[in-house]
DNA sequence: CCTCTTGAAATTGCATACGAATTTATCTAT
DNA sequence: ATAGATAAATTCGTATGCAATTTCAAGAGG
């Protein structure tokens, strides 16, 4: 009976997973915005379960800084303040870069080349000017290189943090230039990485972030000097 | 009425809050070691409270790494294996360094002054060969370094690594050419923060948390080894 | 003596109901 | 209008029930 492999493994998710999961895509997505209250009556009718796995939930994304706990007031949607959004971004340039600096080290020619597969489909989108697909493939290409360096703590603190960076990106509607910039240094992380070249992928990934945080903010700062006018 | 300032803001903290704590002490400290089972039952009659709240602090405690949850078997807490144990001691080495480094461009001269005092604290208790409390004031000096970054976002994930880090350091029985060492890179982090050295503080702690890894690692493998014999 | 099966007990996952505490909304009365 | 009282809604935690699973303990068979 040893290599009997189970074709279908029935997928058993806990209910509170399931709703956990759930729950923070409609937050990521935006489809939850900052603020909202997330009334228990209401989610679990919509959800179709009970209040227990989905206060489970809100414990869980609460840990993950998604969503904000008051005392008997139930849980509201996180806000995503500027300083924050910048203070996360400069904790992932740090975790990102120690990624490109193992994935150098540690992963396959097939890994890359899997990298390099998602970076090709990028720049395709970003040819066309569609900025929805770009930024898909993108997250990708950064959290493979994260998954890549081998090292599965670095890959789980890096995929809440994003998760949460994720949020600010509708209103990162970066401009025509910083997008190109954006995509030269992509090409150079890619050349990096390829020919494991340690030292000079870690300073492009931290540079990377790094404008990446300024463009953010420049957008963030534009966006509510618009909204005083 | 607006400046009424409760003198005494009646902490009325949620239970399953309570217990999350409680639970996070007890693992952190060793007294709930890993590979234990956490029974519901036994629990809640120990803590005093229901499968509720209980069950909320095992999910907390799971995202947080402490607790590993077997879906029908309950939770576990979470083994700290060396590997795992070596991937968390890369990530702090890159966390710990940008903390550094922000540390030295935003740290008031009081916070410095502040890392100064608990620096000859420590070095007291290096003097008189007492582990317990270098590590104590060792620990302190790392998070004071964290705090004063001013991320605030760093110092959470910081504090989460560490608690999870601190679980193995009954292993780290280090030598006294180790211990002597690591004092003089104290030394050295001190001076570099003090002169606000950017680059050399970085440098610095990344090579000290370096250091602290293979120490602990080299430390695991003698005592897997004296147990195999 | 060991392995496998079988049935009972224990445990977990989730739903539901209930009460107390607290917050939020509604409705007066000045 | 606005403050204060009243009612409704919501949350927090407890308790309970039950189905699904796992764990445990014998007992049967090799």
């Amino acid at each position: 009976m040893d290599n009997l492999q189970d074709p279908t493994p029935i997928i058993r998710r806990p209910l509170h997973e399931e709703a956990t999961n759930r729950l923070r895509d409609l937050i990521v997505q935006g489809r939850l915005v900052a603020g909202a209250r997330l009334n228990e009556r209401l989610l679990t009718a919509q959800l179709g379960l009970s209040r227990t796995p989905l206060r489970e939930a809100f414990k869980v994304l609460a840990t993950e800084g998604l969503v904000e706990l008051l005392p008997n007031r139930g849980a509201i949607v996180s806000q995503m303040d500027p300083v924050r959004l910048a203070e996360s971004l400069a904790v992932m340039g740090a975790l990102e870069a120690l990624a490109g600096e193992l994935a150098c080290l540690s992963a396959t020619e097939a890994q890359i080349n899997e990298i390099r597969a998602l970076h090709y489909e990028m720049l395709a989108y970003h040819a066309r000017g569609d900025l929805a697909g770009y930024f898909k493939f993108n997250q990708a290409i950064h959290l493979k290189i994260v998954k890549y360096s081998g090292n599965a703590v670095l890959f789980n603190i890096y995929r809440q943090m994003n998760g949460n960076v994720r949020r600010a990106r509708y209103m990162a509607n970066l401009s025509k230039e910083r997008w190109d910039a954006a995509v030269r240094e992509h090409d150079a992380i890619l050349a990096a990485l390829s020919a494991r070249d340690v030292k000079r992928i870690k300073a492009l990934l931290s540079d990377h972030l790094a404008h990446k945080l300024s463009s953010v903010l420049a957008e963030l700062k534009a966006l509510s000097t618009r909204q005083a006018a």
